[in-house]
DNA sequence: GTTAATCATTAATAAACTTAATCAAATTCA
DNA sequence: TGAATTTGATTAAGTTTATTAATGATTAAC
C-alpha cells in the first residue's frame, strides 16, 4: 500500500466522521442559542446570526445574503425586522448613495453581549470536558480548514 | 499562571476559532448539497438531510423531529411530500400499530447514492488539501465531541 | 448622455414551520 | 374490565420566512 492510497482511506474516513459529528454538534449549538434567543430574548436564530454577522463587520445587506446564502429581499425583511425592534440601525454611505450601512444601536449591542456571554460560557463548559490535547486537535484542524473555506 | 488557567485560556480559544471556521465550513457543505439536489434532482437541503437519517436509520416521525429539531406535524408534512415523490414509503409496525416505519424506496435509494456520492467524492477532493496531519488531527477531535454531543 | 450595472427595497407568492385539535392504538391503574 | 392517560402520527389553521419579479435610486461604462 503507497502512501496515496493511505491518505486517500484517511481522507475518507475522515469525511466519514465528519457526518457523524459535525451536524449533531452544529444542531446540539444552534439549541441551546434558541433557547437563550427566543426564549429569553424574543429573536429568532436567524435573527441572531444576522446579528452576529454585523457585529463582526458584515453591515451591508448584499454582505449578508452572500454570507448567509438566501437572497437579498429576504435579508432585507430581516435587517427591517431588526431595525423596528430597534436592535439595528441603518446609515446612508455619503460616498456610495446605494450602499446603506447596517450597525448595532445600543440595546442591540447589549442583547448580542448578552446571548454571545451566554452561549459562549455554555461552549466553554461543554469543551472544558475534553482533554487539552483533543482541544488542541480541534483548534490546529479548524485553523487548517481556513484554507478550504 | 498554573495549569487551570493556561487550559481556561486554551478552551476559550477554541471556542474563538470555532465561531471563524465551524459555521462557514458548515455553509459551505450545505451549499454543495443545495447545488446538486436541488439543480439536478430537484429536493430541498432538508428534505436531502430527512432522507439520509432515514436511511441511517431514523425511520420514524418522531425520531425526525427528535433529531432535526423541529415539530413532527413539520416532518409529517415533510414526509408525505417524499411519499407522494415516490422517494420512501410509509409501513405500518405489526407490533405496535401506531408507529410507522419509513423506508427509502429503490428511486429514493439512486437519489441518495447519486448525491451523496457526488458531495462525499467533492468532499473528499476538498479535504485531499489538507495535510495528513491535519486529517489525523480533525479525525481526532471531532471522534473527541461524540462525548459531549 | 444614454445604456448598463449595482444595491436595496417592495409586492406577490410559495414553502416550511408553528400550535391546537383530532384520530387511532397501546398502556396504566382504580 | 374499562375508563383515563399516554403515545405516534396526522390534519387544520395560521404565522414566519423564504422566493422570484418588478421598481427606484444611484453609480459606472462606453
Amino acid at each position: 500500500m503507497n502512501a496515496k492510497v493511505r491518505s486517500s482511506g484517511l481522507v475518507k474516513h475522515a469525511v466519514d466522521v465528519f457526518w457523524e459529528t459535525y451536524p449533531p454538534l452544529w444542531r446540539m449549538i444552534q439549541a441551546h442559542i434558541r433557547e437563550v434567543a427566543v426564549k429569553q430574548f424574543n429573536i429568532s436564530v436567524d435573527q441572531f446570526h444576522i446579528l452576529r454577522h454585523i457585529r463582526r463587520g458584515r453591515n451591508s445587506v448584499s454582505e449578508l445574503a452572500e454570507v448567509r446564502d438566501i437572497s437579498r429581499p429576504a435579508i432585507s425583511q430581516s435587517v427591517d425586522l431588526l431595525v423596528i425592534r430597534g436592535l439595528i440601525f441603518r446609515t446612508i454611505d455619503i460616498k456610495d448613495r446605494r450602499h446603506i450601512k447596517l450597525d448595532l444601536t445600543a440595546d442591540g449591542n447589549a442583547l448580542m453581549d448578552a446571548i454571545s456571554g451566554d452561549t459562549r460560557q455554555w461552549m466553554v463548559d461543554k469543551f472544558a470536558q475534553l482533554s487539552v490535547d483533543e482541544i488542541q486537535a480541534f483548534t490546529f484542524s479548524m485553523d487548517s480548514f481556513k484554507k478550504i473555506i
